[in-house]
DNA sequence: GCAACAGAAATTGCTGACAATCGGCGATTG
DNA sequence: CAATCGCCGATTGTCAGCAATTTCTGTTGC
């Protein structure tokens, strides 16, 4: 007898649907970089009690969108050019060891849903969908991590994958190349499809490597949009 | 003009010393993997409210050492094999990048600095101290990462190693062999101190390989005690 | 004897009210 | 006039109680 699992979706706990709400007026760029969030409003604007709303911020902030500064206030997390430094440098790590593991254990299904994805992404560029493009370009990266079948990375990944959105947006990033854009990919399903681990987790690795550049350059001349450690020990 | 930072530095919130505690306990192995925690109860032994409580687990939650089930219950994590393997994969990733990047930006204090840990480990050691060489142990794969200068690594660092020191006590790991240990630990000093950042990162990854093969031999072995994916899509 | 069901008990989810703390504004004083 | 102190409003931190949900338990019907 089929049991219908949950019809009723919506049971989800308050405090998680209000970080979801928070969380996409993040990404969306509603509530700007380093703006101040006031739990008041945010209950009033959500309906829910204050109590819920510093549950949700909480949540945000274990994420890394949201900073609380102890006893005085929340605010949305910066983006500087040290931020986008460390995001992908990180994200760098993180998907290099996804796509080592996805390509050791991918199937045949799994190749073709990855070049289905692969080919849509490809259809949207050449169609100029480019809003279209990122969010399947992120599908993508998120299926070849899903492929690692490793829980604790996936969570880090869809975290990290969240500030890179977030980092996106305020710093106004656009792909360059996007004829270089697809080749990268294209390659990189190829590797992991081929279950090329080695190959498949440089690539991944690289992916980044013209972005992390720039902001490495950017950093060392003194760019002083990062923030300082003013703390020692 | 010395300026004294913060004497009464307990002005700490409460929910966050509340988490410390559980933690500590859970760390210690007072609280055992997959055992059940009462909110009431806690706040009881804590002399704190449940909300308080409540935001202490939910802190806990989000560092992977406490699940929660929604409407039913809090339980102290798993720690299986399938949790042991990702923690380790997991680790030799992060612990990878922070070698290289602490490798690109070492001075001079650093390098004694390095030196002198690795020193207390060895005498540890020798003295037969082993409960010390894991904590020094620790404190120096953290002292590099702290190196790297990468806020959002040292982070996830931090909980990663929250979990490894959780997996130890779970499965009563205990290293095998000290003189390996030893010579492993000297090697990624002096090649962190050298400035060779692929040789250091080579090293810090490689550093789990033994724990993560016999893990994942574990694994294939049909070893039934990892969690099954119940889930698709 | 066993399965399904209803009510009770236990536990988690959420809320409104109270307490503690912070930042700014104005008064005061040298 | 400038610097410091203390008050006040605003905001966050904590608490105790009520609501919703789950689990347990005893009962009923077959």
């Amino acid at each position: 007898m089929a049991k219908l699992t949950s019809l009723k979706a919506e049971k989800r706990q308050l405090d998680r649907r209000a970080a979801d709400h928070i969380r996409s007026h993040i990404l969306d760029g509603i509530f700007p970089a380093n703006s101040r969030l006031l739990e008041t409003q945010l209950s009033d604007e959500l309906e829910v009690s204050r109590g819920t709303v510093r549950s949700a911020l909480a949540q945000l902030a274990s994420e890394g969108l949201v900073k609380q500064v102890a006893f005085t206030r929340w605010e949305v997390s910066g983006s500087s050019t040290t931020d986008g430094w460390e995001i992908y440098t990180l994200r760098g790590a993180l998907e290099g060891l996804g796509a080592n593991l996805a390509a050791a254990n991918v199937t045949a299904e799994d190749a073709s849903r990855l070049r289905t994805i692969g080919s849509e992404l490809l259809r949207a560029i050449s169609e100029r969908r480019f809003q279209d493009a990122t969010d399947i370009d992120f599908d993508l990266h998120a299926a070849i991590i899903a492929l690692a079948r490793h829980r604790r990375l996936a969570d880090q990944h869809r975290l990290i994958m969240h500030q890179v959105r977030f980092h996106m947006v305020q710093s106004g990033f656009l792909p360059k190349d996007y004829d270089e854009l697809i080749a990268e990919h294209k390659e990189l399903i190829e590797a992991v499809i081929a279950g090329d681990a080695e190959r498949a987790e440089r690539l991944a690795r690289n992916h980044n490597d013209a972005e992390v550049r720039l902001l490495t350059a950017s950093l060392q001349q003194g760019d002083q949009s990062g923030r300082l450690d003013a703390e020692s020990v």
